[in-house]
DNA sequence: GCAAAAAAGTAATCATCGTTCACACCGTGT
DNA sequence: ACACGGTGTGAACGATGATTACTTTTTTGC
């Protein structure tokens, strides 16, 4: 009873205490172990309060997306916003903040995919401009924007959920691994599979173009 | 009593009955819609009867998850069977294949990804000799061979996740529009995001390399 | 100030589900 | 003929999501 600042009624904030406890359960033992009445029980109220607050275990699992939502797209957006301002670099340093978060927390992960209908899509306005300008700089090849950010946005979902699914050979990944993997696949999309002409510029912003790549995408190896 | 050639028992075939029951269920109402004693009451037997064919719930979602997967991976072989066997092909061919899977299936599709541990795996060791020979002859850019495969199968992963995740503005997408986006997808891919020099070979295998993805590929752009 | 209304929580209850257990049924091998 | 193992029955048990009627607290309109 000293200082409850927000502390207005029996509970407070619940709601907001329910979400931040889902999202405690849901990082320690997986969605399927969510449950509303063990959720009442943590916080000291009854199995029926949740739902003054909520019409639905879904719509408290909406909730716990739209929450997770924020956070993802906070982080991508500032590592944009710490990279520099080229497009390849922009790529690189957003993929590998979206896979970061997804191997930090892949229940969260999967719940934001799950519950928040297109959600993912890392800025598709500006994004167009500023390909836009690189195409006309030279800095990008010709291709249609919507073909580059459709396979940009694939190739990191792609990771993410290999990762979070469980997909890849060798058991949970570490961000080492996952960074090492997604600037493989930068790198790769930068590059393209068709071979160039001699004397090409190729990928040369990148650090080393294909050292780091098969040091740790040696995983899918050991697979059989 | 004619011909029951399996019929042995009370039901015949239980087990086999439940999967087949099972995954008609999942691709009419979804995973979460499945219930082991409507099973059983749809089957004409008591609560009990499958747990004599499988431990638990998640024991009849394993199979399910394998009959699944047998067909993904028979569908995929098949279109890499019918297709030319240079690299690009493979890898445009068994991306279609395996994207309209998705597309057609996305409740099977997602419980093989949440069930069955590493299975989309694309034939990892026969590829490696393949994708070898074809960098050997020039066909394929100087890459290491698990950065290309590791970047091609997280784009066709990350499609087939995209669209049955709903994460792709516009609704539900129809087969054409997936044939679309794997192909704009497997031309990025294999042209590079880095411009090249002008007289590059660039994707003459492909049919049309810049006409057929802007036109379905536009979504993302109504998003914002 | 204060009483009415709204918000927040409680306790009891329902339907359903996954799972288990003791028992009954059926074909088979001896 | 008979025991036996694989298969299905039927009735439970515990837990969960959700609803309802009721109480308590906070807010707020006057």
């Amino acid at each position: 009873m000293r200082r409850k600042p927000a502390a207005t009624y029996h509970h407070g904030d619940l709601g907001r205490a329910l979400v931040e406890a889902a999202l405690a359960t849901i990082d320690r033992a997986g969605v399927d172990a969510l449950t509303l009445r063990e959720l009442a029980r943590q916080l000291g109220v009854s199995p029926g309060a949740p739902y003054r607050h909520f019409a639905d275990k879904d719509a408290l699992l909406a909730a716990v997306a739209a929450d997770v939502t924020q956070r993802y797209q906070a982080e991508v957006a500032q590592a944009a916003a710490e990279a520099p301002p080229d497009a390849l670099a922009q790529f690189r340093a957003t993929g590998i903040a979206a896979v970061r978060f997804a191997v930090r927390s892949p229940a969260h992960f999967r719940v934001m995919c799950t519950q928040a209908t297109h959600a993912i899509d890392p800025a598709t306005a500006d994004n167009h401009a500023t390909l836009a300008a690189a195409q006309a700089d030279g800095q990008l090849a010709p291709l249609p924007l919507d073909a580059i950010l459709l396979a940009a946005r694939c190739a990191i979902y792609g990771l993410s959920r290999l990762i979070v699914d469980d997909q890849l050979p060798g058991g949970p990944v570490t961000l080492a691994q996952a960074d090492a993997m997604a600037l493989a696949i930068t790198d790769v999309l930068g590059h393209g599979l068709v071979p160039r002409l001699p004397g090409d510029p190729c990928t040369a912003p990148s650090a080393a173009p294909t050292d780091p790549a098969p040091g740790s995408a040696r995983r899918g190896r050991p697979s059989r």
